[in-house]
DNA sequence: TATTTTTATTTGATATATCAAATAAATTAC
DNA sequence: GTAATTTATTTGATATATCAAATAAAAATA
């Protein structure tokens, strides 16, 4: 039997799980590589994977605001993870292309991610996350209007 | 069968349910009351049933940096919902306690906030919640060292 | 008691989140 | 083809996140 005091809901619970999640990612990948952070490797895995993004299409995959992705692309470029030119087919979009650095970093980064998954993920059977991800959507589209 | 992208991971279910839950919380909020976010809303809620806390009892409970807090209360002082005082039992410690005002939009807001937990966890069973609970409280104990 | 260590909060610097508005290119409507 | 509208990105302003360092009071130790 729960009390219904905001710090005992299911959403608090999320809250707390994923900074946990968060915050074990970002020790760990510091470890590694000073100057990356999480979101900042999840992004060079997408445009290592899918060529050619928009950043509005980065932004709807990594759950950001677009404004929040010109300026972190911004400090990626700086640091040599990517290269930002202009899409000649629309001069509007940027291309946004991964680095050489930005390859190796993922390369050296690799076993860290995998590492973190598994840390998060120990202990939790096949069935759980089905659950887990049934119930996630539910919440997610539950929220989308 | 999933592949291992880190699109298609938990986390990264997690990441959208609670960034998707935040935007309608934040969205139905700021309908009724303009300046009020629903973290500084949390925290009127903790202030109000738990006297005599301290900023980092709140940090704790809200999974929020003792900086931020600092800055947080800061504001809502500043916008009249709460007063900031000195303890005088523990001069390092400030006496934090929720205004007229404070209390007034809690009660304003008090449907709203159940509303948006309703809508979050509309079709979502009992059973579901418990396991819900189950598998973050695994991946929450995992993540911390 | 004086000194050292710990604890609670604050401040500074930098990154990110969010919203609104600006910019500029592409598309549509006329 | 020109004007109006839509789309992609950027910029500004403000709030929040995070880490490290500063401050000041309390507690522990000599």
């Amino acid at each position: 039997m729960k009390t219904n005091t905001p710090t005992t809901t299911a959403l608090y619970s999320i809250e707390q799980a994923i900074k946990a999640y968060r915050k074990l990612c970002n020790k760990n990948i510091s470890k590694i590589i000073e100057d990356i952070t999480v979101d900042q490797a999840l992004i060079l895995i997408i445009l290592n994977d899918n060529s050619s993004l928009t950043q509005m299409q980065i932004g709807d995959l990594v759950f950001k605001d677009y404004a929040s992705i010109t300026r972190i692309l911004n400090l990626m470029e700086k640091k040599g993870y990517i290269k930002k030119g202009i899409n000649n087919k629309d001069k509007r979009r940027s291309l946004l292309e991964i680095t050489t650095k930005g390859k190796e970093t993922l390369t050296i980064l690799s076993p860290t991610i995998q590492l973190n998954r598994n840390t998060a993920l120990k202990n939790i059977t096949e069935d759980e996350l089905n659950q887990l991800y049934t119930i996630l959507n539910k919440i997610t589209n539950n929220c989308n209007p």
